[in-house]
DNA sequence: TCGTAAATCGTAAGCATTCCTATTTACAAC
DNA sequence: GTTGTAAATAGGAATGCTTACGATTTACGA
């Protein structure tokens, strides 16, 4: 998922297009890392003052619902990202300090899946925090 | 983990017992699976109407800190269960319906690790959902 | 240009959790 | 047993994140 491919699935799923959404989408494109509602908050304020979390958290759902953002919950907040959908599936590591992420290709679930006769498997989390290098 | 290892263990470190704290234990030895604090509350309020929520956090949080219980974080609220502490490290299939875990013994730390220089690692979730045989 | 449904604002409400003060209680020392 | 004291609890207010909702504005097709 690149930013034109979100701006043109917006449009062909017949949702409106607006400024916010597209500051919305630039800003995730470009920070590559797991972001907060009040991240996007603080940044969209500055151009659009008296911004409400309403639209903040509706765009957030709308392209979570869309594919186009990925998320995950970190310390009571749900962290959004901009969504690796293209590629194979696969895990994160996390930084605890600027939110940016690495990819772990392995899924533990190829190792344990044979145990699981009898038991409906819906989902899973994998996730690796620490720190990255930048941040150490 | 059990009862009485932990009841021993709150009269070592020097704290009160009480009934509430007695009870609290019992739930969790009894539930073995994941639970919430209003799960919790609701119990006790029968025994102790107008049970204070912060007694219940309060201990909660101090049979976290000493081991006793462990959390984790599913549809933005804490869950907690008596802890594993013996057992070797492993992680959980969590059952969607009732809470109820499954050991995973293998961790997918020992697959990744090599690909992760320069990272400093901290921490990591791997966690399974899905229905046990009962709830389906 | 206009009509309409969608999007947004401003604010209130909801929910889990934490914080605060007055009161009660467990338990050690006598 | 009685007493003193720090720990534990009750009751309720406050906080932080998220959702809800009526009123207003806006995007966009006709």
């Amino acid at each position: 998922m690149n930013l034109n491919e979100a701006l043109n699935l917006l449009k062909n799923e017949g949702y409106k297009f607006t400024d916010k959404r597209k500051d919305i989408l630039e800003f995730f494109a470009k920070e590559d890392g797991y972001r907060t509602a009040s991240d996007l908050w603080e940044i969209l304020s500055d151009k659009y003052p008296g911004i409400s979390y309403d639209t903040i958290y509706r765009n957030l759902h709308l392209f979570h619902d869309l594919r186009i953002l990925e998320s995950t919950e970190l310390a009571g907040e749900k962290h959004f990202r901009f969504s690796c959908g293209h590629e194979h599936h696969h895990h994160h590591f996390i930084c605890n300090n600027c939110g940016k992420t690495k990819s772990i290709k392995t899924c533990p679930m190829d190792f344990i899946q044979p145990k699981f006769q009898g038991y409906m498997i819906e989902s899973h989390k994998f996730e690796v925090y620490g720190l990255c290098p930048v941040c150490q």
